[in-house]
DNA sequence: TAATTATAATATCTATACAATTTTTACACA
DNA sequence: TGTGTAAAAATTGTATAGATATTATAATTA
């Protein structure tokens, strides 16, 4: 591979971590990223260094770095913090969202109503997960929308499985167009209830699934 | 200065940069650091990348480190996002605060009557911010908890002005009462509205004196 | 044969040297 | 005196070698 530059070093790391590549619990080998990327350790160090804040990887020092586990009950930890943030980016986004974020909020709706989620489920994530990103934007809020993003990679591993979650798909659906309309009739307080209404009842779809 | 490890001097940066020690726009020298501290430039580095991280400095590419401004905007946006998390933090703690913690809120409490806010503000704010940590880790929610955390970092050098701003001291306790007391009586509703007003409040006194 | 200790191998952690870039300074010239 | 250019100094970014700690292996002894 070509030579790259450290924070292109973090986000292929975090790719493959999140991609499941680098299954839980496997080594991160300092000598081998060395000579794959044609890097000195210097960069690779602060790339480490980096995952570890995301808690992606955990540093044994002088041992060595593995991958993390996906601890259930962390996930179960973001999504109760999740559950009020999302909110709040909604109740922010109802006041602060423009023209064109409400058009796209919209536009994915109508993509969702022709997906097979058996089938396109991977679009379905990506469309999912641009709809949040949207309304984290249109919260106008960075602080917000930095808290947000850090959550979602502590979570981001969890979400490979959703294709065994998502049994009651039209559910889902649904409860996006109330955010959606909420937000448009910049209706603050449904935009924050029905976002954390979505955001647990996504929370109880994984846990029926995972913790029994 | 003993040689130390790359945390304590994490610690220590992160302690000078809070206090003022080192004001905003201020240079941070990697040689000077290095011949202080008597380690070499890599865990320097590291120590510095952490701050980074934190919103503490701004690195410049090939010219260097600076401690960051106080940005007035980022504390608001700060308060948005903590007004929900410290409310969630108390919603949580009035479900699995034990005994102790709800003994300790309402020492603090006590503490606090004997208190003149003019010369002891600063137990005042050791005092506040320790009430505010018991809940959190009465919360039992490491996520919660980290985030939080990273969140008051940010607003902490913020805080050195608070003996400016609390001239209405006496609502200041009133509202920490009425969150203790939520909390051991185990109402939900009330510890999350209770905290979440105390924190608002809070930013609206702070905005008062400082954004006109 | 099992347990314990000594040794070797492996990987991280630290220190230092080198490279690249920016900023400052000095100097020439108008 | 002011400006433009070039050289030098200062600082960070990167690379690499050596120090240190841990783990695995082998040898020795009871």
């Amino acid at each position: 591979m070509e030579k790259v530059a450290n924070i292109a070093i973090y986000n292929e790391l975090k790719r493959r971590i999140i991609e499941m590549e680098y299954p839980p619990g496997s080594a991160i080998v300092e000598k081998d990223l060395i000579s794959e990327f044609k890097v000195s350790r210097t960069p690779v160090r602060e790339a480490i260094l980096k995952l570890s804040q995301n808690g992606l990887v955990d540093l044994k020092p002088r041992v060595g770095t593995y991958v993390s586990q996906i601890d259930l009950s962390e996930v179960k930890y973001a999504y109760e913090v999740k559950k009020n943030l999302e909110g709040l980016a909604s109740e922010l986004a109802a006041q602060r969202a423009n023209e064109n974020e409400i058009k796209e909020l919209f536009d994915i709706i109508e993509r969702f109503k022709s997906y097979d989620i058996v089938k396109d489920y991977k679009y379905c994530i990506k469309d999912d997960q641009r709809f949040h990103q949207i309304i984290r934007n249109a919260s106008r809020n960075p602080i917000l929308i930095k808290t947000l993003e850090e959550l979602n990679i502590r979570t981001a591993r969890f979400l490979q499985y959703i294709q065994y979650v998502l049994d009651d798909y039209d559910w889902f659906s649904k409860s996006l167009i109330e955010i959606a309309e909420a937000i448009r009739d910049k209706d603050t307080e449904k935009a924050y209830k029905s976002t954390a209404r979505h955001t647990e009842a996504f929370l109880e779809q994984l846990s029926k699934n995972f913790f029994g």
